[in-house]
DNA sequence: TCTGGGGTCCTAGGACCC
DNA sequence: TCTGGGGTCCTAGGACCC
């Protein structure tokens, strides 16, 4: 594919997704700072709300540190099932413009708007087309989104970055170099704070600076690929084509705990569990896998990785229980772990024909410990998470707002009512219980939540 | 009470093979 | 008898993205 003559490629970003399906259905929280994240001691933030960031609260920040910036917002533990229900809703939308949409997480694709038509398609008719996807979203999601189109990826991703919140910004074919250069060079996708860091060593700050380097310095620096790919973006070349069909690589489970962990025990029957539940996804996804990697984070933050990789792929969970149990003992946790991990790559769609697991079989007796005791052994009480959809026999539907002290407030609201009256029970209310999502079978595509 | 969880891609060094 | 160059696979770690 040469350069395109018309701003074809399209790029799809919801604004504050996660915090804004909380506030379409949490109506007393319209208008309201909003943080969406892990509400554990040790937790971050996934999404804030346009009104939180106002307190300077960002993605990826410690939530102790946001709720220092912005004590008055709600902070909520996040609804998944909603989030991809919304999600699923907008990527078909997406699929009315073209065959070829490449999700790159629940909330953000791209769409090539030229896939199998060599049709113009100027700038004004992809505007027009844009306003109309984003008004339709709006009406069927009631979310906003930002788009942007361009000649190319980069160009796309960083016009809808400049739309944002809820609007729409195309790049005109042959203005590409004048958006580009006056920007920082971490607006480049790829440029994070190690890359930038060093091409300011070189005096560069904008993606103009960094068009005065050569070749050659760059891959000097930055290494073969990263820096050829990064001398071609600056000078607005970005071939890459978009892709519907990514064959997922690996899958993986971790978990930080809330205090740091020393007892092997624990750690072991740990562990085992996430090997379980990461082969139950390799499963479910129809995959096997040769290569397990364990991961473990210290007290001090340094991390460690260690991983295997058997003769042939696996989808057995004793097998990739074995050998994780076995990786955990080739690290020195005596010090206190904050985090365990367990991974498979090497993906295949070959599925192996165990024959000996009859004879494994036989002798899984083992008294291990419950669900909830493992849990209760590593995380504080998660009950009642801020925010979960719960219902009530008496006053029906309405989530968590807080918890603590044997009590449970729920405030009675959803997305088509007017805000709602709060009321306190008894955790253990039996007229109170966790509203069931359907939760659709959502397989192997799955794009990564953010 | 600093620093999540799910991913992708790349690099460097060693083993091994031709 | 002191010296190759590629290529692939594997491991560990780092950077980056949402």
């Amino acid at each position: 594919m040469t350069t395109r003559r018309d701003p074809t490629v399209l790029h799809l970003d919801l604004d504050a997704f996660f915090a804004a399906v909380e506030q379409r259905d949490k109506p007393s929280l319209r208008g309201r700072p909003v943080v969406v994240g892990g509400l554990g001691p040790r937790g971050v933030v996934s999404t804030a709300s346009y009104e939180a960031r106002e307190y300077g609260v960002r993605s990826a920040m410690p939530i102790s540190e946001a709720r220092a910036r912005c004590p008055h917002a709600a902070y909520l533990g996040g609804r998944f099932p909603a989030y991809r229900a919304v999600s699923r809703v907008v990527m078909d939308q997406l699929h009315t413009l073209s065959p070829l949409v490449e999700p790159l997480s629940l909330d953000e694709a791209f769409v090539d708007l030229a896939a199998g038509s060599d049709a113009p398609l100027p700038a004004d008719a992809v505007r027009a087309l844009g306003e109309r996807l984003r008004s339709t979203i709006r009406e069927r999601t009631g979310l906003t989104a930002s788009v942007g189109a361009a000649t190319s990826k980069t160009l796309a991703k960083i016009a809808s970055e400049m739309a944002k919140p809820d609007g729409l910004v195309i790049v005109e074919p042959g203005r590409e170099i004048d958006v580009l250069h006056p920007l920082p060079v971490r607006a480049l996708p790829g440029v994070g704070p190690a890359t930038a860091a060093r091409v300011a060593r070189l005096g560069v700050r904008t993606v103009g600076d960094l068009a005065r380097i050569t070749e050659a310095e760059l891959i000097d620096l930055l290494g073969e690929s990263h820096g050829r790919s990064l001398f071609h973006l600056a000078h607005g070349r970005d071939e890459r084509r978009v892709s519907s069909e990514r064959a997922s690589k690996s899958i993986s489970v971790e978990d930080t705990f809330d205090r740091d962990i020393t007892d092997p025990a624990l750690l072991t029957a740990l562990v085992t569990r996430m090997a379980e539940k990461v082969t139950e996804r390799l499963v479910r996804a129809g995959h096997s896998g040769r290569t397990i990697t364990l991961k473990a984070r210290l007290h001090d933050f340094t991390t460690y990785s260690r991983s295997a990789t058997l003769p042939g792929p696996t989808d057995d969970a004793r097998a990739v229980v074995r050998l994780a149990v076995q990786l955990l003992q080739e690290i020195d946790t005596s010090n206190g772990i904050r985090l365990l991990g367990v991974g498979v790559s090497g993906l295949s769609d070959w599925v192996q024909d165990d024959l000996f697991a009859a004879v494994h079989d036989a002798g899984t007796g083992d008294p291990r410990p419950g669900e909830e005791d493992l849990d209760a052994a590593v995380h504080a009480e998660r009950r009642w998470v801020p925010g979960m959809d719960v219902v009530h026999a008496v006053h029906g539907a309405g989530w968590v707002w807080g918890s603590g002290l044997s009590r449970v407030t729920v405030r009675f609201e959803s997305a088509g009512t007017p805000p709602g009256p709060v009321r306190t029970f008894a955790s253990d209310d039996a007229d109170l219980s966790p509203a069931e999502w359907p939760e659709m079978s959502d397989e192997a595509g799955a794009p990564p939540a953010s």
